[in-house]
DNA sequence: TAATAAGTGGAGAATTGCTCCACTTACTAT
DNA sequence: ATAGTAAGTGGAGCAATTCTCCACTTATTA
């Protein structure tokens, strides 16, 4: 719930800081590739050629530091679902949208966890992905091809669970698999 | 996949360890439920009255602890399950166990994440917990209640997401909307 | 009532998170 | 150019935590 302060002005950093936060960005992307989202942040300062005390300064938190490094793919998983909305049945837009939400939220160990915090962080990119997700929720409901009482959260719930199994080793298949259980249920008779 | 070999022999501990392993679990059981499961050891030791070495030796990992934890509470679990299959629907039947499987899995905050793993640890509760949650799975596919491409780990995840979002402050409700939703799908139309 | 196997506790090493502040450096106004 | 200053930096150091190791203690048993 609760998005509406979209844009946060921040003032534009000096020369030097600008550049080391890249290579903190460069840094925390490899640890935390090869050991996982709670990796050291100690490791990815030594990494970045930086000290703690600068990382810190830049990103207060370890969430921080995570949405900062899923902003860009955020942003741009808000865009190909916008284009490919045009000319796609609600529902299954909706589904392909969850599904690469799922494989972004498995691309490093353990982000899934926090994936919920993550996304509330006001990074541009963040707030453009939920909104995106909200805009086809709301949507499917209109067209009446999702039921009513499916919240935002309710998705973001079976997000998380599938990432977390499809990080746990599971093959990419298992993805699209329990995205399709939510979808279809498995009752049957 | 892989649970077949029952009972773990174990040979009868001295009656003094017996009674450090006993207050070991109850104040374990007090600091989880005030800090949640991932909860400082050494608060545990402490409060047990006992030395943080003792811990280790009855409990090497965190997660033993946990599954040790949760052996009663599993045990009797699958005997509600049991029993109340006997006048039940396949369906509904394993849905309610899945419900109370969810709620238990909430009992600690951050207890779901490492249900799986405690779920495979060879306590006989778990074992039992888990032979049961299968059982009903196996039942419900012979009967033509549920689809027969749902496996018990797709089950575990989205009992794992329940929880996790139960745990993170929502309502009981929750988790019976959560698992509804599981059962029926959310597709209209 | 020895002998001994089982059990105990806690010092201490290793790791990590995070703060604080004396120093350094890029910007800007003159 | 350059002086003034706000922004930025690094890392020492404290606190919390996990986990091991082993000299000591105690329940059990023959």
């Amino acid at each position: 719930m609760s998005t509406d302060s979209p844009p946060i002005e921040e003032t534009p950093l000096r020369a030097d800081a600008a550049r080391n936060r890249e290579r903190i960005l460069e840094a925390a992307d490899e640890v935390f590739s090869e050991r996982g989202a709670d990796a050291s942040l100690d490791d990815i300062a030594r990494r970045a050629k930086v000290g703690i005390g600068t990382l810190y300064r830049r990103f207060p938190t370890r969430d921080a530091l995570l949405a900062a490094l899923c902003d860009e793919r955020m942003f741009a998983l808000a865009a190909n679902s916008r284009t490919r909305d045009d000319t796609m049945e609600p529902g299954a837009s909706l589904r392909t949208f969850m599904v690469e939400l799922a494989t972004h939220a498995s691309h490093y160990q353990g982000l899934a966890v926090v994936l919920g915090a993550v996304l509330q962080s006001q990074t541009a990119g963040c707030h453009a992905g939920a909104a995106e997700g909200m805009r086809l929720l709301d949507r499917a409901k209109r067209e009446n091809a999702v039921a009513m009482d499916v919240s935002f959260d309710d998705l973001l719930c079976v997000i998380t669970a599938t990432s977390l199994a499809a990080g746990q080793g599971g093959p990419k298949s298992r993805i699209t698999h329990l995205i399709d259980m939510f979808f279809n249920g498995i009752k049957r008779g």
